[in-house]
DNA sequence: ACAGCATCCTGAAGGC
DNA sequence: TGCCTTCAGGATGCTG
């Protein structure tokens, strides 16, 4: 489930269920979701055995599970994963299923995670655990902690911090838009700057402060890369709060069920339906193999004119320009 | 160093 | 019915 509202409704109902239960046994049905585990480190069966988990962690669309101090469970949905919760008797004849963690928790009992991915971008991995950039807590996981908390999975060190992050460094992302010629929506897809934002949220971003995603970056003033930077917060906070977004089954919680959020979109897969804002037919655009949607009234370019100096931005909220 | 594109994979839906 | 094309919420590695 991809982006971070769906990713957190997915660790919140693994962190509350897991905690603390130990790994029994590990089925591994299709070796292709273990694509981002380092074989050289060790088997990933025998590393995950026997291993009891802390928490469960998440940083932008990265989710992972600190087995010991210093190693943790990685888990990347792609675009297509699941991390469904399970009885142990649960048929778990999913056409897709890849790997099955049989757990025993001292509380709950026998349970099992079942990690299900028609397409099969996503994968589990065991890691290891290296100090964060920055030193500050690596990702969200309320109310546990442990030595593992100041530590990020190897593989997920670049990723950058989501914004609902308290750590976010906001001055830091302000900085990079003013030096980032591509399209602004481009820039908010760079998980290496800010993470957790996919193609809806960046759409739906976008269409709350009226930018076009081909904007480019560098053009916005300071003002209104901090509204953007607020719209992102807002869209990824609301949808979290309804359970995320989910047109089919193929997008749901631990117990398989849908988030609400769909309902709310304004933007996202609205080709040729009234914007919410002017009533204009929204577009659908090819965008990097795939879709941008956006009112063509609401949302317009604004190319800085040729001639003028690049370090002025220009005005992109259609205001009048001022002094 | 950066920007942009192709690629991995499976299934659903629509056109003919 | 069947065949073909297009599309889907992602990250990455390669190219220029």
């Amino acid at each position: 489930m991809p982006e971070l509202p769906e990713v957190e409704v997915v660790r919140a109902g693994l962190a509350q269920a897991v905690t603390g239960a130990r790994v029994a046994a590990v089925d591994v049905l299709d070796r292709r979701a273990l694509t981002r585990h380092d074989a050289a480190s060790g088997d990933f069966e025998s590393l995950v055995t026997g291993a009891r988990i802390e928490a469960a962690v998440r940083r932008g669309k990265f989710l992972w599970l600190p087995i010991g101090d210093d190693r943790a469970v990685v888990g990347h949905l792609g675009m297509s994963g699941q991390l469904l919760l399970r009885t142990p008797d649960h048929p778990g004849d999913d056409r897709h299923a890849r790997i099955r963690l049989h757990l025993d928790h001292p509380e709950h009992g026998e349970l099992r995670i079942d990690f299900v991915d028609q397409r099969t971008f996503g994968s589990l991995a065991v890691d290891r655990l290296v100090p964060t950039a920055d030193g500050e807590v690596a990702g969200f996981s309320p109310g546990v902690s442990g030595p593992w908390a100041r530590s990020i999975p190897a593989q997920v060190s670049h990723i950058a911090r989501d914004p609902l992050d308290p750590a976010f460094d906001d001055r830091r992302f302000l900085d990079a838009l003013a030096r980032r010629a591509s399209g602004v929506k481009r820039v908010l897809l760079d998980q290496g700057l800010v993470s957790g934002v996919g193609n809806i949220y960046a759409d739906e971003a976008l269409w709350a402060v009226r930018l076009h995603g081909e904007q480019p970056a560098s053009s916005l003033t300071r003002r209104r890369g901090g509204e953007l930077l607020t719209a992102v917060r807002d869209v990824l906070g609301k949808a979290l709060a309804e359970g995320g977004t989910s047109f089919d089954a193929q997008y749901v919680n631990v117990n398989g069920a849908s988030g609400y959020f769909a309902h709310s979109l304004n933007a996202y897969g609205r080709a040729g339906l009234p914007c919410p804002r002017c009533g204009t037919p929204m577009v659908r655009e090819s965008f990097m193999n795939r879709s941008s949607h956006r009112c063509p009234r609401c949302q317009r370019l604004r190319m800085p004119r040729a001639g003028a100096a690049t370090s002025t931005p220009v005005r992109t909220d259609g205001s009048p320009a001022r002094r």
